[in-house]
DNA sequence: AAAGTAATTTAGAGGGATCTAAACTTAGGG
DNA sequence: CCCTAAGTTTAGATCCCTCTAAATTACTTT
């Protein structure tokens, strides 16, 4: 059984694990917001109880086992995201922080009676994945707006960013998953994209936020 | 803001907190499942942060900040316990363990959508009363099963045990919140009753059942 | 009222999670 | 190729919650 602080180390450790390079201490220090000695410490601890590989200055990857976790960990977020935007009326800014403390609720049971109660959704309200009971998760073709070239029409299907002040600026911006974007125009001087949402608001947004929108392209 | 743990502490003592006497550092041990050396460590805490009312040897009470405190967590249990079962269909033995858990999250504007998406109830799914937001809590006018007088009627309200064990007894016998009761006869030898659930089935139950099942006499 | 017993508190310790400061390792620039 | 800066680990400490064992206090019983 693992502890709450253990879960978040673990999930921490998914997150940061994009392609196949490892994850180092200063990375993990940084978004559980601790000190890299207490990292180190709990990557001794996490390395015993193999969930994670670890060599000493080497950084860090999941094992099997690690892996199953931090996806039940990630599937249980994701659900109560859903329960709190689709059942009690919470806007999608307001979700995380709450979820954050759901996700460690430890109960088989409760988890599958919530996802039937949801009707087994696939994504949750920020567009991602929701893996399945047995840690399945659909691998999404998606790309960034940023990369949509000039005239490209896609889908808004989710997002990178999760913070309030970026999701309330896209709700001002009448962007949100579904929503049908078409970049119109790029600037050169600074990669800002010119975009046409929903084939009426004509827009200008920011290569920061650009690359923080996720889409399917329509071809 | 209080740990896990200290608002596990405060609710024991609410809960141990009949009639005016103060609760002792063994009743709390008991119920906590520690050892009074634990309990006394907390105690000195909680009457720190004015939680409690503290004399050494002499046990405690709540203050008024502690019984507000206590209330809130009830609440939650309660609002929580409500939600198992009215819309993920546990059963009412299945609840309490998750409840527990689900009573320590922090989010103020949850619980009151909570409320709301439940309908605002007013007891739980053993009879309990829920508190407000404000935590006031109705005061009912119930009586034991085993107080009621031979030929009696009377409606079953509320389970002051909550045991899975006891709970699944009462279901195969067919009692639940609701149930109409009338008591036929006390066996004076060991003062087990006698009773008629819904007009129909007639069954006998001991004095320590009936000592745990909360009524409401029908005159 | 003193003794004996039960309840309670204190002392001392350990595990979990965190920190700061110091020591160590790695890797890149001169 | 070695030296230094950045990254990482270790050492030593604190806070929280818990325990066992020992000491203290309160209550009961004679
Ligand atoms: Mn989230
Ligand atoms: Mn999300
Ligand atoms: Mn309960
Ligand atoms: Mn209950």
């Amino acid at each position: 059984m693992l502890t709450n602080t253990e879960e978040n180390y673990i999930k921490a450790i998914y997150h940061l694990s994009v392609d196949n390079k490892t994850v180092r201490t200063n990375a993990i220090s940084e978004v559980m917001n601790t000190t890299p000695a207490s990292v180190s410490d709990m990557l001794k601890k996490l390395s015993d109880k193999s969930y994670i590989y670890y060599e000493k200055y080497q950084g860090v990857s999941l094992t099997k086992k690690g892996k199953t976790e931090a996806l039940q960990v990630v599937r249980k977020h994701r659900l109560w995201e859903v329960f709190l935007v689709e059942k009690l009326n919470f806007n999608w800014d307001e979700v995380h922080e709450i979820a954050e403390q759901l996700e460690h609720i430890q109960s088989k049971l409760l988890i599958e009676r919530l996802d039937d109660f949801l009707d087994n959704p696939t994504s949750d309200p920020h567009g991602d994945p929701i893996p399945n009971a047995k840690g399945e998760m659909p691998v999404l073709r998606q790309v960034l707006l940023s990369e949509l070239e000039v005239n490209g029409k896609a889908k808004v299907m989710g997002m990178k960013e999760h913070s309030p002040a970026f999701l309330q600026y896209l709700d001002k911006l009448g962007i949100s998953i579904g929503s049908a974007v078409k970049v119109t125009d790029r600037v050169v001087f600074d990669a800002s994209v010119e975009l046409k949402v929903n084939d009426k608001k004509t827009m200008v947004v920011s290569h920061e936020v650009a690359k923080n929108i996720l889409v399917s392209p329509i071809d």
